[in-house]
Formats: C-alpha cells, sequence, structure tokens
DNA sequence: CGCGCGATTGAGTAATTTCAAATCTAGTGG
DNA sequence: CCACTAGATTTGAAATTACTCAATCGCGCG
C-alpha cells in the first residue's frame, strides 16, 4: 500500500526516503466494507482519503430521497467532501464503498503539516487540485453541451474499466438521468 | 490597478513590498473593448487573466454554432482557457469582453517562476485551485440536482449584481436552457 | 418616425420522466 | 440439478418538461 502511495506522488514530484516517512508520518491506513460509509451527510469531515483499492461513490440525496452521484473514486485517487473537509463544516455530501476499499486518510491538520514541511507536496497538492479544477470544468462543459448519448458513449470511452464496475443505477445517477432513460439508450 | 491586486493577494497571504514588487515585475496590464476576444478557439493560450474591472465570458461555440458559457469573471476573478493554459495546447474555448475590461496577465512561465521564487505565492494558488475545484463541484451538483428555476433563484441570490451585467440571452446559455424556456420563468 | 435588437409569446414537436408491469440474473437451499 | 427469491434491468404508456421555429412586442437610438 505504501508502495501505491509513493508512486502516485513520485508521478508529480520526487521524494527521499526521508521525505516519504514524513507522509507516512501522517496518513493513517483504513479498510472499509462495500456500503460502509467514510463520510455521512450533516457530520464532520475529519479527513481527505487516497483510494489504494476499491471503489467509492460520492452522494447527494435530495429531500425526496433521490441519489445523485457527484464523481467515483477508485484506486489512486483523492477524495472528501472536499468543501466540508476545508472548511471544516458539516458534510452535505456522503462518501460510501461501492466496493471494499482500502485508504489512506489525510486530516486538515496533517494536510496543511505537510503543505508547510516539504514545499514538495504543496506543489503536488497545487497540481493535483489544479487539474481536479479542470476536470470538474470538463464535466460541467459535457453537461451543458451534450445529450445523454453523448456523455454515455464519453464515458464508456474515457473509463471504460469504471463503467464495468458499476450498475446500470449509478450510472445513471451520475450521468443525471434516470435509470429507464439509460436503459433505453443505444 | 496595482492595489487592487495587491488587496486581492493580501486576502490569502500578506506581502512585503518586495515581495509585491517580484509579482509585478511578472504581470503585464491589458485593457480590452467589449466584444473583444482575449482567447480565441484554436489558437494558443499565452496567459491567466486577472480581471481588475468589467466582465468576461467563456464561451463554447459548439458544431452548429451554439454559444455555451462556461463561466463569467468580474473583477477580482482569475480566468483563462485553463486547460490549454496549463497543457500549452489550442484552446477549445474562447474569453470575450462582456464588457469594456482591465486586466493583468500572467504567462505560464511567470506563473511557475512566482510558485518558485515566493513560496507565498504558490500557496495563494493552491488556495486558489482549491476553491475553484469546490466551486466547480457546487455548479455540477446544482446542475444535476436542480431544475431551471431552481437555478435561476440561486444564481439570483448568489450573485445579483452579475445577473443585473448579464442579457437573458447570456444568462440562459450560463444556465444551459434557451432562453425561451428562461423567459417563461416565474 | 422607423430601424434593429433583445425579450416575450404561441403552437407544435421532441425528449425525458414517471409509475407500473414484466423480464432477467445470481445466489440459496432443497 | 432445479425451484425460488431478491434485486437489478428493461419495457410500455401516459404525462410532463423543454426545445424549436415563427410571430410579436418593447425600447433605445439615429
Amino acid at each position: 500500500m505504501q508502495q501505491q502511495l509513493r508512486a502516485h506522488l513520485e508521478k508529480i514530484v520526487a521524494l527521499t526516503d526521508e521525505e516519504f516517512d514524513v507522509v507516512l508520518a501522517h496518513v493513517r491506513e483504513r479498510r472499509y466494507k462495500k456500503r460502509e460509509f467514510l463520510i455521512q451527510e450533516d457530520q464532520m469531515v475529519s479527513d481527505a482519503y487516497f483510494v489504494v483499492s476499491g471503489l467509492l461513490k460520492l452522494v447527494y440525496t435530495d429531500d425526496s430521497g433521490r441519489q445523485h452521484i457527484l464523481s467515483f473514486a477508485m484506486e489512486d485517487w483523492w477524495e472528501s467532501d472536499f468543501r466540508a473537509f476545508y472548511t471544516q463544516t458539516a458534510a452535505t455530501l456522503s462518501l460510501q464503498c461501492v466496493e471494499d476499499t482500502a485508504v489512506f486518510c489525510l486530516s486538515l491538520e496533517s494536510y496543511h503539516a505537510l503543505c508547510a514541511d516539504l514545499p514538495k507536496l504543496q506543489r503536488f497538492f497545487l497540481q493535483k487540485a489544479t487539474f481536479g479544477s479542470i476536470a470538474a470544468q470538463q464535466r460541467i462543459f459535457s453537461l451543458l453541451t451534450t445529450n445523454i448519448q453523448e456523455r454515455y458513449d464519453q464515458l464508456l470511452q474515457q473509463y471504460p474499466a469504471l463503467v464495468q464496475r458499476l450498475s446500470k443505477t449509478m450510472l445513471a445517477s451520475y450521468l443525471g438521468v434516470s435509470r429507464e432513460t439509460l436503459s433505453r439508450l443505444s
């Protein structure tokens, strides 16, 4: 597991053994079972999570009980209710296991400590945030400009492995359509 | 103008006069007229822009000539086709003046230089990227979970000043509906 | 006064949702 | 090996929502 985190970090910044030890001192490993919650609505968000193995979904449940999936997180992705995490307020979203999942947890204090102590890590997070924000804008773009058929095709093309691991119901919820409509495509 | 940029930076990080001089050495001031383009589709993106005064729109024009507005940028906002800017590839979006606009331009080299020379600036950009990414996720959230009426109401509530400055046609394009549908609301 | 542009209104059409029913699938126990 | 069940998926049909295209309205400006 540690090797995987290190490889992930080193895709962006090279680290000495000592530096990586500092990182390890700030994260802790946890395992969750399918359907377990890492974050629940209305509760405080202690950590951001790095997914080592498994699959998570970030979900909003509206007043009428409908689920809206904002994103999935699979191996090598960071996920949390980042708004709640950074502002230390109650979560509006929940983060739940689609499969059994192993993660590294990083608290906000540890995040700040790492950024302060290791400028390299700050650069790493800057790059992650930058490309995270670009990816989010691509999703907005796709929601604004394409119909469901195209959106589904794009997803299939971009993340074929992910689509395999999801139920149609979850896919529909992610794409922003009813499962019946998704079922009627192509 | 310089004072405004400094105040903007100092909302997040305190700067000495010397540090701010370093920043000034890396940006240049420009003014554009209403309807002028800062970025055009298919061209290289030299800069990210800090809006001092005026109003910009970030637009995608699809094959059938329809305009989709991804975002607006008013005073104190940073804007660009960030995907194209960071990867130094051709723009897929265009950035155009809704009003006469004054900006500071920051090239990618200068951005990297500032991050390297002034750790504070890196912290500034990390925070901007972080909250930019959170804001983008809020927009995805709103596109997935709310109908047009609610989306319009939220926008009115959140940015009343912005709505004043936009035509209904642009608002509709930003909200992802036809102008006729927007016109029929409440 | 008349032109031009943005906004609104109307009517028909297309896409999507909703709710209900039918079908399929994987896992369980006899 | 087969029947049974629970859950997911698909299908059907009506209702709703939004879009399109065309016509009209309203207003500022020369």
